[in-house]
DNA sequence: CTTTTCAGATTTGTATCCAAAACCTCTTGA
DNA sequence: TCAAGAGGTTTTGGATACAAATCTGAAAAG
């Protein structure tokens, strides 16, 4: 058991591994998580195991069987439109904050996030648009973190959801919308507006959300 | 280690015990909590100690001290005023939602929970006033235990809250403008706007923000 | 052929065990 | 006098042990 003070506990390593499983989807759907299972394929001992997985649900990725057992959430339509529901309305307020302490330092390289986004928009490499795209939130974010509380929902959540948004990205005009929406967060802040702040980053969040959900609706399609 | 079927697991009243320990003051300023130390008051041993130790961090109700231990996280004015800031912007988007599915007869039940209040509140009896004002509270939130992430925030975040609201009503005009608040929400809901209703939570939470604010004020001037 | 039941296999909840890390104290050497 | 560190204590993380609860499936009963 040789723990070392630089060396990640196994719990966390647990939690990480099942987190990024759950929303890379590589659970089949429906499949039964079993702590002796997983511990096994993990090389641990079912302990630190348990801990991921209550820490998991209370997160809501997984959800407890009626008697034993967690199985990976699905996500019914209805529990990723309130995801992004409550995204909306945290984001939204977040911004307003935001809008009262932005600098003309952080405007200039929000600007230069989405010229990069504009540009690789043009040659169309998918990946890029999704990493500058993101870069955009994260700037966002980073201006907030003194309400951890805060920060910490709206970086978990947008996890959550990211797993839908690359995906979306494919669809064409889907990358368009999303930049666009950063243009107009931009536009806003620069007013120092905070009520418009509120409502355009709002907007954007809903917008993303039909994005995702055109996808899921796509994917149920498939399905059925 | 007879568990059955009815038996609530030890794990959850540890988690409750705690809770209810750290909500209501019960553990000393910087007072460690160690596992076994907790283990060896409730006669268990650490395992369930340790789980509910986790949730109650994952919640944010204790924080893990630098090495080992955990500590009831001692609110500062920020943090109080953070989290009446999240709750004020869900309520308020909650009551936005709700403004579109209330029905007449909730509309009544509101206004009987706030004549009661009213009635309290002239016979100067505390209990009764919080308690017709956690009634209009549950009231609402009854109304959207569809959306749980939503439903269930805001509950917890109430609780966490509760503890610095019930004294503020000890301060004469504090059960007034609760009351006072609660009349407008009712307000606004007869008149089925949901900008108005959402705009109007968020100023009753903001209220009631500082109320409590105040309170942790005067505590601060007794202690320095 | 269908339903009941009961023994064995799984799986969870809690207790206990052990080693490593963090902490504490008291001694020793400059 | 006091910094360093040796040695002992406390506390944690993870592994293991074991009983109770649930599930499974096949044999027995109708």
């Amino acid at each position: 058991m040789e723990r070392q003070a630089y060396a990640i506990p196994v719990r966390e390593r647990a939690y990480e591994h099942l987190k990024t499983s759950i929303l890379s989807g590589r659970f089949n759907p429906g499949e039964r998580l079993t702590e002796e299972h997983l511990a096994r394929e993990l090389g641990t001992s079912r302990t630190p195991i348990r801990e991921a997985l209550h820490k998991l649900e209370s997160e809501g990725l997984i959800k407890p069987l009626a008697t034993r057992g967690f199985i990976a959430s699905q996500d019914s339509k209805e529990d990723v439109e309130e995801l992004f529901e409550i995204r909306a309305v945290l984001e939204g307020y977040a911004l307003r904050v935001i809008c009262s302490r932005v600098t003309d330092a952080v405007l200039e390289k929000l600007e230069e996030t989405i010229q990069k986004a504009e540009e690789a928009l043009r040659s169309h490499s998918l990946d890029e648009i999704f990493q500058w795209n993101t870069r955009f939130h994260d700037t966002l974010h980073e201006l907030i973190t003194d309400k951890r509380r805060l920060y910490h929902q709206m970086v978990t959540m947008r996890q959550y959801v990211l797993r839908y948004r690359k995906n979306t990205l494919q669809y064409p005009d889907g990358g368009v919308r999303t930049v666009d929406g950063h243009r107009k967060i931009l536009l806003a802040l620069r007013l120092r507006d905070p009520d418009l702040c509120e409502r355009v980053m709002r907007e954007h969040i809903h917008q993303s959300e039909k994005d995702a959900l055109q996808f899921l609706y796509e994917e149920n399609k498939e399905v059925v």
